[in-house]
DNA sequence: GCTCTTTGTGTCATTTTAACACTTTCAAAT
DNA sequence: ATTTGAAAGTGTTAAAATGACACAAAGAGC
């Protein structure tokens, strides 16, 4: 009997563990989340992508089958912030009425692993599919609530996001590939929540040797055109292996 | 029959979610990590404090009462590191059949949240109960293998620990109330892994206002006696509050 | 050609960093 | 009593990093 469990668990869902995802996009003025609307819940409450994983199946690759599911993004590298085990995380009275229809079993107490990435937002046009009746990107700010805990896990992949970004250029993953100084700097002023000096910003990017100047500049900008960029791959290698302390503002 | 398993679910562990402690402990020479030998296991094999969670039981709390059971350690500060769940994770041969011997359901997915602590060896005296045939301070350095994928577990707490000394001042948790620089220093290079230059180590510290020199000095050494410090609780809080980024080595 | 908007640039005073060596103090041994 | 060994404690300097600060240049639209 033992035996049977194991043979169909590649088919079984887990009912006590979950992922959610966080994914960040920035439309060059701000930062936003990619969130769903889960169909059968009355009036708007958005939720983080987030599901049950499969019995074999590694928690890596359940975050990035769930958040393909629902939201039709792929192959992003999604980094784990942690895990959430509130026992009564999944018990508001919305998300509950809506669990009883889509698990089997709704009352399972159930601790979730949330995972977050830095997506260029052109790159990936959400489409809501599975039980998400839609799937949008809303400015992080403006996010007062969210389905079950993801508010919450929310706010940590903020401050997740701030820590590190001190430690490593991830920004760049946020930006298209040819981008502007100026596009960067207020990428960093979004993620840290707090204005940078442009000249002590730009000086302080360009030591780091971590971005080329192409020879290209924008057009049809009715001001200056400014200068385009792109980031150094080989270089930003460089340092992540050696590792270093000084990426701070 | 839905209502039966809720109500029972004080009682039942959850076969699916465990959680596993690395606490670091400095013995003014090295860090040192507490693990426990399993009852039952020929030969020495390793493995950190862990075991299954119960069905309602925050996993914080998990956490603490899992280690106190195997360790008697209590009253500890626990933070998360995070959830490792590669579905392989407990197949070693030895540790399957070990969890045989324990387990309701050996043959489980069970995915595992990791915290990790620092504390004064001097205050916490292990102890081994439960299925823990002992409980003992391994030098860090010394450890080539555990049970499970703990081995990993305890490279990304250390990796953890050395990111996180740069931002908060924790080590302080590691020593005892009175400490010497010295001692301070030391612990700084056990766990950056790296020597430090002394004066500029004794200048950085001062400057943070974040140790107060007491009148004590050491006593019965076969060499200077060192001054006597302590850690300025009110000066740490300060710090922690406004976020200081500027701890680094 | 005027206006609007954003780009892009340099200096200076202050602070922080890294590198570096010798004297002091005590206990233990002789 | 003197010597020895072992760790504590202390300051300077040159180089680098930081933060504060203001104005000219370039293009689009009118």
């Amino acid at each position: 009997m033992r035996k049977e469990i194991k043979k169909n668990a590649a088919l079984e869902l887990n009912p006590n563990v979950s992922v959610d995802c966080v994914i960040f996009g920035f439309d060059f003025d701000k930062l936003n989340v990619l969130v769903i609307n889960r169909d059968g819940v009355d009036g708007v409450q958005w939720a983080l992508p987030g599901n049950l994983i499969y019995d074999d199946e590694h928690l890596d690759q359940a975050a990035n089958r769930v958040l393909a599911e629902l939201t039709g993004l792929q192959h992003i590298y999604l980094e784990q912030i942690g895990a959430f085990g509130d026992p009564n995380r999944i018990s508001k009275e919305s998300d509950r009425s809506w669990l009883q229809s889509i698990r089997s079993q709704p009352e399972a107490r159930v601790i979730t692993v949330a995972y977050f990435s830095l997506v260029k937002m052109e790159d990936y046009q959400p489409q809501a599919s599975s039980f998400a009746k839609s799937a949008e990107w809303i400015p992080v700010n403006e996010i007062r609530e969210l389905a079950f805990d993801h508010f919450d896990i929310l706010q940590t992949a903020k401050s997740r996001l701030k820590q590190m970004i001190k430690i490593r250029p991830i920004g760049f993953n946020l930006l298209p590939e040819k981008f502007t100084l100026s596009q960067l700097h207020k990428l960093y002023e979004s993620i840290l929540d707090k204005p940078l000096d442009k000249r002590n910003f730009r000086r302080k990017i360009q030591k780091l040797n971590i971005v080329m100047s192409l020879e290209e500049k924008q057009s049809g900008v009715p001001h200056k055109p400014s200068q385009l960029f792109m980031f150094d791959k080989e270089h930003y290698l460089l340092l992540t292996q050696n590792g270093f302390d000084n990426f701070g503002f």
